[in-house]
DNA sequence: GAGTGGTCTAGACCACTCA
DNA sequence: GAGTGGTCTAGACCACTCA
């Protein structure tokens, strides 16, 4: 029988969800793993299934748990390429989806440029990984992507070939660094390209792209990874729902 | 004491959502109404409590309700305007916030081009009106908008001053003509600014401009206004959270 | 067939609003 | 103090999964 701490002047059902989100920030339980029945649950904390069943529901909600009937409720894995196939289209000549190529130009130590410290809430200066490469779609590049990582966490990466490793980074950070990323904020604006980034596209100077900014945070919130990517605008297109 | 019709075999929260959905699809209850309480539903539709909430609980998720303790829970009025304030940041030197002003620069009868009849779910060539617009802040043209709206349902917009009718569009609409918009979907993407829309926001002809396309539907899901807007890139910031 | 989440009941008591 | 939504209980039964 365990207690729930916390602030008592809170309804159970949210000491609960406060209570299990914490254990899955502290890898309690992994990914893909499956946390107790609800049955469980409410015999362990004395609280009746539908308060076990309103703060699993909040869990769900925020994309942290993943119900199956029948089988369990489990650990979800973020899925971080949906976000990439959120902004951009990318269709072949056929219609067809198509997961885009990625081409490393760079990585390595350098010392924290101010905006990027500042991001990452580092002193200026602390060491950090840039990591420079460019995403393509039949041979064409799309987006250009500056990554700046803390040494701290990351260093394994300066070791390895990532070349090799496939495309896509979070998986990677998980395997080689035990980092993993949660969750992400990312905000949009659009520009006229400098030079720098027209010859990375190759599209002609002052051509428009989109420029994006995203902060990675593990399920502790600590910032692991800064990025900056520009886009070509031609294959950018970005829907919402509203209401 | 009412029966909820409907497919039996979907869950009864289920049912009594669409059902109440439905009734405020056709104004059964207006804007700022209250509808019902608890305790009246679970009466009504011989529901428990927690059924009731269920259902309740998702249309509030919806945005179509909001609930008030002690007080009710009432019908809501779609506020469009935080859309804007989403896209773009209006901050004066000041650093406050500032509502936009609003040029209208024509509003006219037209047939509806292929593009605006296949959004709004028109034939080709039906009546439409346009509006052409600027908003501004600071004396600054910073987004220029085209408004397309089925002429069947808002011919009365015609007959009005709407330059005194204040920036907001969507009361106007209900006010004259009984139109409320309950949903959207936005688009966007980057361009090259034409020079039209160069013109219209004071900017050289190539300067980058975000574009942002909307339609707006009523609760019924039928589209009532589709919009194209160009704004200059300089203003624009968008932001997401991911998971 | 044992174990899981999904739906639903019939309440009790609390916190807040408003006359 | 009457009426509202907010929290919570202690179950029952169903639908689905998996050995």
């Amino acid at each position: 029988m365990h207690a729930l701490s916390k602030d008592t002047r809170l309804p159970l059902y949210q000491r609960l969800h406060d209570h299990l989100a914490q254990q899955i920030a502290t890898n309690h339980w992994r990914p893909g793993e499956a946390i107790p029945t609800e049955a469980a649950l409410s015999t362990e904390y004395r609280l009746s299934t539908g308060t076990v069943r309103k703060a699993v529901d909040a869990l769900v909600n925020e994309g942290l748990l993943e119900r199956q009937q029948g089988r369990g409720t489990f650990v979800r894995r973020p899925q971080f390429q949906s976000s990439l196939f959120r902004f951009f289209r990318f269709q072949t000549a056929a219609g067809e989806r198509q997961i885009p190529e990625s081409r490393i130009f760079s990585i390595e130590p350098l010392s924290a440029p101010l905006e990027v410290a500042q991001a990452l809430g580092l002193s200026a200066d602390a060491p950090v990984i840039r990591i420079i490469r460019v995403r393509l779609l039949d041979g064409q590049p799309f987006l250009a992507e500056e990554i700046w990582l803390p040494s701290a966490r990351f260093r394994p990466l300066l070791d390895i070939n990532l070349a090799v490793e496939g495309p896509l980074l979070y998986p990677i950070y998980e395997k080689f660094c035990g980092q993993v990323v949660a969750y992400a904020e990312e905000s949009l604006t659009a520009q006229s390209v400098d030079d720098v980034h027209a010859q990375l596209l190759q599209i002609p100077v002052s051509s428009p792209v989109v420029v994006i900014e995203r902060l990675a945070r593990d399920y502790a919130d600590t910032p692991l990874e800064w990025r900056r990517s520009h886009g070509h605008a031609k294959f950018f297109r970005y829907s919402v729902d509203i209401r």
